[in-house]
DNA sequence: CTTTACTTTTAAGCAAATTTTAAGCTTGGT
DNA sequence: ACCAAGCTTAAAATTTGCTTAAAAGTAAAG
């Protein structure tokens, strides 16, 4: 789970803080000055950091300069009384991700560390897998046991579409609609083309027929 | 400098932050619903979209629901009366990256845009480096096996823009994008051009085709 | 202001790959 | 056995990308 670095000299709300995520499953660390603060950051990797304006020996503000100006790039939330316009631009301005001003709404602090935890971009949704097959969207390109095929793009548009939806069947209006961006009635033989082609190309590399035909509907993918 | 899209259907305040943004040097573009914003987001690049919740047709929080869904991470700002903490953490919750309670400060706003813009990343990324060719984007200079070529600005900035985007394929479309400035469907042979004469330049120093062309989407640089 | 060197864009011909059409053939279900 | 739906194949139509050369645009130097 997430590591929190909490710097605030406050007892009262540092504690409450420290409870509250706590109980959300995050781990928490403390620092009750700028100085220690500033010191841990450096020398461990958090998720977040959890900083308020006013401290000992080292201002939040100051802090933040500091790591930034060090490369570390741990986003940083201030938790502030100091609620005046120009206060939060010069908090983010030195280098904070967010700035909520005292007092705040546990709920709202919980959701808005959640988005600084997000992942700038997880691969995960840009690969997609089934028996052997894995598509990467983002290289567009297909590997059969690692061997890898070559399709084109229309191809390839369908078996992932056709994967995307796997084990619900895809009617051969949607394929049009999704696929081809026809909008209306069409009759043609696209489809039949291209699932042939798809199987003969999958088959070539491993004999196996993934997709099945929905006599009268369309064409499924199961697991 | 960036692109900024607002979708928000009072003219009043999206002619206000448009003229104020402008200002700014932020490029704008503007959407007066969420259907119409929607497909904008999706079919160009934008660096922030401002968001209001209350919109004709599709609703703000919707908007950005599918846009998360559909894979694209572009920060989104809310920008809206709904004022509760409830509605604040439904929002974020959507997928947006920060969310801001009319009336706001347009200073802030500026600043809470400028957090969203930073790049998540240092100094490495001004050395990009792949199979022998060295790029410094600081110098603006190429090395092949620590032989320097020549390339032209265009050049520098489209073959900087494969690297940064290693294993992804770059389509036209975003290519055009970023490193044409050109944001709207236009086509021409330019990319074609410059694809052909990095490949020469780099050939005559080197044996290799670092750059492969994916037919009917665009180019990319594998590992 | 003009020249010159260079960069960037446009345009056109060509070759190759992709996409669509069409026609005959197979198959499953009644 | 019949018929419609689906399969297979090959050829036609279309699109795409590569390559060149020339035109248009820019900026520095004379």
């Amino acid at each position: 789970m997430a590591h929190i670095l909490i710097i605030e000299d406050e007892k009262g709300i540092s504690d409450f803080l420290k409870e509250g995520l706590s109980e959300e499953g995050y781990e928490i660390s403390l620092a009750s000055d700028g100085e220690k603060g500033l010191q841990k950051a450096m020398n461990n990797s958090f998720d977040v950091i959890l900083m308020d304006w006013m401290l000992p020996k080292i201002q939040g503000i100051e802090v933040t300069r500091k790591l930034r100006e060090a490369g570390n790039q741990t986003p940083v939330i201030f938790l502030t009384a100091k609620d005046t316009v120009q206060d939060t631009i010069l908090g983010l301005r030195s280098g904070a991700n967010d700035y909520l001003k005292k007092p705040f709404s546990f709920d709202e602090l919980l959701e808005r560390i959640k988005v600084q935890l997000r992942k700038p971009q997880s691969k995960i949704n840009h690969i997609l897998s089934h028996e052997g097959i894995k598509i990467d969207k983002d290289k567009r390109e297909v590997k059969i046991d690692n061997r890898e095929i070559h399709l084109t793009q229309k191809e390839f548009d369908l078996l992932s579409y056709l994967l995307q939806n796997k084990n619900k069947v895809c009617t051969r209006d949607e394929i049009l609609d999704k696929v081809w961006d026809i909008h209306f009635d069409y009759d043609s033989g696209v489809i039949d083309v291209y699932i042939n082609s798809l199987r003969k190309k999958i088959k070539s590399v491993k004999d196996v027929n993934i997709i099945e035909t929905v006599r009268g509907v369309g064409y499924i993918v199961k697991d």
